[in-house]
DNA sequence: ACGTCAACTGGACTCGCGGTACAGTGGATC
DNA sequence: GATCCACTGTACCGCGAGTCCAGTTGACGT
């Protein structure tokens, strides 16, 4: 319980590594209990079924994905008091951070698992569904302190805004899983900066 | 060959539907089968594993595609000679034609096959690409007309630009999927439009 | 020293699914 | 009447998920 580490937390790493490189189903049980020197006795003793990994999976990934935001946007508002500047630091960071992961960003469990979810239980869906509540949210949020101080040039729905921040960072990641580049999805992150920029003014 | 259809076509309609439905790995033969009311052995007669057709799948798929972004655009340039509302109108009835689907769209085998790409061969692989090298290839080739008798009033790589569409479209698919709602789509396509009125001034 | 419990190992087994092989059949066509 | 296409139907293989369970090993309390 400290040498080789928590036995589940490594089965947890083995199987994301897996999962993100080549999807759920194509991930046996058997090359992740190989990965992590167990017996297929052991994996079932920690999980009952492929299902209830997705679903820590899913928790311990979408646990992260927040903590980097939490990280990325505070280093941004260090770095500027000013909410609509705040905003487009922290994207830009955001992008650097997509770009500097050598092999291409792995591509989001949150997608992956969308396009298979007949795979999962209640519970899995349930959880990729607030995950992308919680962005909205977030950005929502953020874009209602943007408002107080500019106004836009066209009428927009700050919820759709929102949502349209995960939407370049999800589709930006299918494109680049597809096309096999590199930068898709930071590019797209920069042409929303763009778009941002050309839509809040400040008030007079 | 008429009566009950061409059945390739019908394995297909079915096939189709369920892959839209919960994924291609969680779709089994035996139910296309039981769907297009044939034998197992009719379907590898017409297929000879499933590689052949999520191969066969995805080329009627993007041909299908192709036809209707095809469609769009000339019925928009119909209804205006300009290069960027041709451009705003066509997006508007693609995002029109999103909402219209009565249970949302049924998600983009494309992005569906590129979470899952290890489970298909090299074909099928390569024409997933081809089919978005060739919407980049379709926008950027609308946004280079477009920059003729217009400037971006902010600094933007047409690539990228036209990779924005399949990246909203994509990405709000995604939404649409884990959110259970109906329009994400449509909403981030008719934001993109927004970008473009700001991001185009006529030239001088 | 003894019992106990958590964290496994290992093996045997079932089931469903993808895929193979192949013999046979009914209908259209030449 | 022969040929071929488009199947049907059945038998069979291998793999991976999942179940069951008996047994082991080490830490910890009394």
């Amino acid at each position: 319980m400290d040498q080789k580490v928590d036995t589940r937390s490594r089965i947890l790493d083995i199987a994301e590594a897996a999962v993100l490189e080549k999807g759920f189903e194509a991930t046996s049980i058997e090359e992740i209990v190989a990965g992590a020197e167990i017996s297929r006795g052991g994996f079932f003793y920690h999980f009952k079924d492929k299902n209830a990994l997705a679903r820590a999976m899913l928790e311990r990934y979408i646990e992260a994905e927040e903590a980097l935001y939490d990280d990325l946007f505070a280093r941004a508002r260090e770095l500027n008091d000013d909410s609509l500047h705040c905003m487009l630091i922290g994207l830009k960071l955001l992008a650097e951070m997509l770009e500097d992961m050598p092999s291409g960003h792995p591509g989001c469990v949150i997608a992956s698992t969308a396009y298979q979810d007949r795979l999962f239980d209640k519970g899995v869906r349930d959880l990729n569904r607030q995950a992308i509540l919680g962005w909205r949210k977030r950005f929502r949020g953020m874009f209602e302190e943007i408002s107080e101080s500019y106004d836009t040039r066209q009428p927009v729905d700050l919820d759709a805004l929102g949502d349209m921040v995960s939407s370049v960072v999800e589709g930006g990641l299918v494109l680049q899983r597809a096309l096999r580049e590199h930068n898709n999805a930071s590019e797209q992150i920069m042409l929303f900066r763009t778009f941002l920029k050309l839509l809040f003014v400040p008030k007079t």
